[in-house]
RNA sequence: GGGGAGGUGGCUGAGUGGCCGAAAGCACCCGCCUGCUAAGCGGGUAGGGGGUGUAAAGCUCCCUCGAGGGUUCGAAUCCCUCCUUCCCCGCCA
């Protein structure tokens, strides 16, 4: 969340950059919430100073009407209080609501239209053919079914078989390998459910929470990316300046409703309920945070240029970036079959906007006081969407699909899969 | 699931109704002392919020001893609920 003092002292700034977003802020209901509680708070204070003074001298001389008095300020201050918590408590909740600023250089515009290519790697793969798209090739080599997905879960659910699901084993391997050995990031194995105080830290709630999955009776959610364990780790904590920044890399299982895209890549290993990624978290200064960024998305695309996936990255424009974010660049992998980019991966930087929700702060050195932390992530990559990049990119004119060098030796030395 | 014991500052740990935001130790910081180092001596070191202040500093008030409620003029301390950690038993991958 943005701090209150920002919004007291510059309102404008925080209503243009939600409309320049096309989110809604209630600006002015919070400050008047603001005022009012301000105002109660105040007078409880006030109240309850004079009741505590009183209150010494009446340990002295036992005074039967000072007591009296004293139990009417003590009903008085706490009316006072319950009050100012209960604006509080509103105020909060509004203040959860607001969407982040953004940073300077990210583009003005409405849609993904107006999304900037920064800088794009490789190129279309010439194959001689007519590319085929990876569901036809996954269901033609019995690697991938949404038949059986459908009976047993319900649509927006995938089966992977034999080679296909080792497939799936040797890309998370790979990553992990990648990121832990070269990129110096920490492994971690987070849980796949959170509470909903872990949610509100990464933003998740409360705007957000048609889209992920609750259990019910239980204050826990799926997590809809391991974003929200691993930034959620140092909820409520002050950190060592020194041992900053931390980098963590998770795989995880990723659970969304996808509300609100109803009708949108129905067909294929696209969208979802559940999907698997490979997340890279860090959690670092303000002072470094935006180089950091840029060093994370580097970590990201170093995966896609191992693999050999043509790819561009985009620059996300305000209006296409999110309710959360600072700044935001897409990955997007170039599927030949599909004959269009898919999203594999989205880096984007929080400035203090989750840490503030989450309470994560650090100290710079000795004896200074705590500052909010800068919080970043991105995928590293989506393992579902990278496999069709995968399928469509190295597919052969018999349909089978030549294995990328970097995943053989994780696929027990195996080339071609699909081949007889 | 049943029974028992705990959750206090950066850490260890004392504190069972006011003198306690909190002893002591450790760690750390500043100074003194000292060929150097160590030891020793003196001082300092929790977080959040409100007010004041152009701002920093400072001053001042309020809140916080796992969380929330209650009793009381007054709660770290008593009561209730919840969360959580550890131990024993049962169950279980």
């Amino acid at each position: 969340m943005l701090p209150l003092e920002l919004i007291r002292k510059d309102p404008e700034r925080v209503r243009r950059a939600a409309a320049l977003k096309k989110e809604s802020a209630p600006i002015d209901e919070i400050l008047e919430l603001d005022r009012e509680w301000r105002s109660h708070q105040n007078a409880a204070e006030t109240i309850k100073a004079e009741q505590n003074r009183l209150s010494k001298e009446f340990a002295k001389t036992r005074d039967e009407q000072l007591k009296e008095r004293l139990r009417e300020m003590a009903e008085h201050a706490k009316a006072e209080l319950a009050e100012a918590d209960a604006i509080k408590a509103k105020l909060d909740d509004l203040l959860l609501r607001v969407p982040n600023i953004f940073d300077e250089s990210v583009p003005l515009g409405d849609s993904e239209a107006d999304n900037v290519v920064l800088r794009e790697w490789g190129a279309k793969p010439d194959l001689g053919f007519s590319p085929r798209t990876h569901y036809d090739l996954g269901e033609a080599l019995g690697i991938m079914d949404f038949e059986h997905a459908a009976r047993v879960a319900g649509s927006r659910f995938a089966f992977l078989l034999g080679e296909g699901a080792r497939l799936e084993r040797a890309l998370v391997q790979f990553m992990l390998d990648v990121h832990t050995r070269d990129h110096g990031y920490t492994e971690v194995l987070p849980p796949f459910l959170v509470n909903s105080a872990s949610m509100v830290g990464t933003a998740n709630l409360p705007k957000f929470a048609d889209v992920a999955y609750r259990v019910e009776g239980e204050d826990l959610w799926l997590v809809p990316t391991a974003e929200v364990p691993l930034t959620n780790f140092h909820r409520d904590e002050i950190l060592d300046g020194e041992s900053l920044p931390l980098k963590y890399v998770a795989y995880s299982p990723c659970f969304r409703t996808e509300a609100g895209a109803a009708g949108k890549d129905t067909r294929g290993f696209i969208r979802l309920h559940q999907f698997s990624k490979v997340e890279l978290v860090k959690v670092t200064t303000a002072e470094t945070s935006m180089e950091e960024f840029e060093k994370l998305t580097a970590d990201a695309e170093d995966i896609l240029k191992r693999l050999g996936l043509h790819y561009h990255t985009l620059l996300m424009c305000t209006g296409d970036m999110g309710f959360a974010q600072y700044k935001k660049y897409d990955l997007e992998a170039w599927c030949p079959g599909l004959d269009r980019f898919l999203e594999v991966s989205s880096c984007s930087v929080f400035n203090d906007f989750q840490a503030m929700r989450a309470n994560i702060r650090y100290r710079p050195a000795r004896g200074t006081p705590p500052r909010f932390a800068h919080t970043i992530n991105g995928s590293g990559l989506a393992i579902t969407r990278t496999i069709d990049a995968i399928m469509e990119t190295y597919q052969r004119s018999d349909g089978t699909i030549t294995v990328p060098e970097p995943l053989r030796q994780y696929m027990g030395g195996l080339e071609v899969i699909g081949a007889r």
